[in-house]
DNA sequence: TGTACATCAGTGAACGCGCGTTCACTGATGTAC
DNA sequence: TGTACATCAGTGAACGCGCGTTCACTGATGTAC
C-alpha cells in the first residue's frame, strides 16, 4: 500500500498521478473496513481524494472497478501463496502445505476482497486483465499439486480436491469468525487436516513448472 | 412453493392471511431470479402482491427479511440431505455420500440462496430461528461423519474436512457455471474426489445420531 | 527558447432512480357483553 | 343474536438518502513548429 501513502500530502488539484492504481488502493482499503455493501464509486472516490465523478474517466462504471479489484486482488493472492512456498523446504508435500498456508492466510487478512474474487455477481470475469490474473493463482496451486495424484481422474482431481478444501475451509472459517456462536470450526486447524489427506506420489513423471495433459 | 400458487387470485385487500411466509417465497424466487443485488424489501412486497410498506409489519428491516430467508433455506438444505439419505444403502460409507450429494445438489439448484445462508455480511446469525435451523443441518452432516475418523483430532476434524470440501466444491463450481472459460472444475465431478478420501471406520463406538465429544 | 494549440484529467452542479422508512389512515377481524 | 369497541394488517403518500451517471467546464500537460 505504499503507493498510497502520499495521497493526502499531494496538493496537486488536477492530474493526480495514477489514478487508476490509488482508486483500486482505496477500494481494497474499504472493502476491508466496511465490507463489499459499503464499497461505491464515490466512496473510492473520496478516499482517494478526487471528485466522485472521476472515477468515470479510468472505469467501466462499478463493475470495471469491481474487475480491477479482483484482479488486484489475485495478484496478491499469488505473491502471497509464492512467498510461503519459497519459505519451505523443497519436498513435494511441504510445498504444497507451504502454498495451502499461503492461500489461506491470504483468505483469512482479505476476507471482503477473497469473497469479491470467488463469488461476486458484480465482476467481469471474462476481463482479460481479471482471467489472465486468477489463472496464474491457480497456477501456483496446480504445480504444488503436481506431484500428486488423488484417485484416478487425472491431475485436476488432486486440484479440485485440495482447491475445494482450501476455498470452503477459508469460507467457512470466515463466517466462524463472524458468529458468537461456538463453532466446531474454531477447534480444527487446517494442519488437523492436510497431514492425512490421501495423496500418493504421482507414478507418471511430470514437470513441477509446466501442465501438462 | 405451493404456498405462493393463490397469490395472484387471491382478491382480499387486506390480511393476507400468511404474508410472512409468503414475503419469503418472494424472496427465495427473486434470489433466485437476480441474485443477492436484485432482493429488496419492496421488491419482495410487490411479488407477495402487497403494498411496499406492508413487510416492515412482520420484519425487522431487510436483515430480519435475509435473516428469515437464511433460516429457511437451511430448513429445505437439511430436507435435502435427508431425502438423500434415506434414498441410500444402510452403509456408513454410501450414508455419507448420500449426505454429501444432497449437500451439493441443493447448493446447485439454490445457488444464490445458499450464498445467502453462508457468507452474507447482511443476516443475523445470533438470531435464534436462523442459528437452530443452521444447526439440525450441522447435524445431518455430522451424524454421517460419525463412523469415520480423519486424523487424531477428534469427531470434529472429520466433519471439518468434509464439509470445508463441499463448501469449497460447491462455491468454485457455481462460479465455474458464470464463467464462459473452460474450466478445471467442469471435468471433474465429486464422485472423482468422495472415494479417495482418507476415512477409516472409527475404532471407540459411537452413537450416530448423538453428538459426543 | 517561446508560442499556439490539442489533448488529457479532474471538477462540480445537476439529474433521475430505487431504496428503506415513517405515518396517519382504513378496512377487516375478533371479542366482550 | 346483536352491538360496541379494540386490535390487527395492509394502504398509499411522502420523506430523505446515497447512489451512478451525465455534461459543460477548466486547469495542467505535452507537442509541433
Amino acid at each position: 500500500m505504499s503507493r498510497t501513502t502520499n495521497r493526502k500530502t499531494q496538493k496537486t488539484p488536477h492530474h493526480h498521478g495514477d489514478l487508476y492504481e490509488a482508486l483500486i488502493d482505496a477500494g481494497i482499503e474499504i472493502l476491508q473496513e466496511t465490507g463489499v455493501a459499503g464499497l461505491t464509486l464515490r466512496g473510492c472516490a473520496a478516499r482517494a481524494g478526487v471528485s466522485h465523478s472521476a472515477p468515470a474517466h479510468h472505469f467501466e462504471g462499478m463493475e470495471g472497478l469491481l474487475t480491477a479489484i479482483a484482479a488486484r486482488g489475485f495478484r496478491l493472492f499469488t505473491e502471497t501463496m509464492i512467498k510461503e512456498r519459497e519459505n519451505s523446504a523443497d519436498k513435494p508435500r511441504e510445498r504444497l502445505v507451504a502454498i495451502c498456508h499461503g492461500y489461506l492466510q491470504f483468505s483469512q487478512q482479505n476476507g471482503s476482497l477473497y469473497n469479491l474474487m470467488f463469488s461476486s455477481e458484480r465482476v467481469n470475469f471474462s476481463n482479460a486483465n481479471l482471467t489472465c490474473a486468477s489463472a496464474l493463482a491457480y497456477q501456483v496451486l496446480a504445480d504444488g499439486c503436481a506431484p500428486f495424484e488423488h484417485g484416478s481422474a487425472g491431475p485436476a482431481a488432486t486440484e479440485i480436491m485440495i482447491w475445494s478444501l482450501l476455498h470452503g475451509y477459508a469460507g467457512l472459517s470466515r463466517k466462524a469468525q463472524h458468529t458468537d456462536q461456538q463453532h466446531p470450526m474454531s477447534n480444527i486447524r487446517i494442519d488437523d487436516i492436510l497431514p492425512h489427506l490421501e495423496l500418493k506420489a504421482r507414478t507418471t513423471k511430470r514437470g513441477s513448472k509446466s501442465k501438462q495433459q
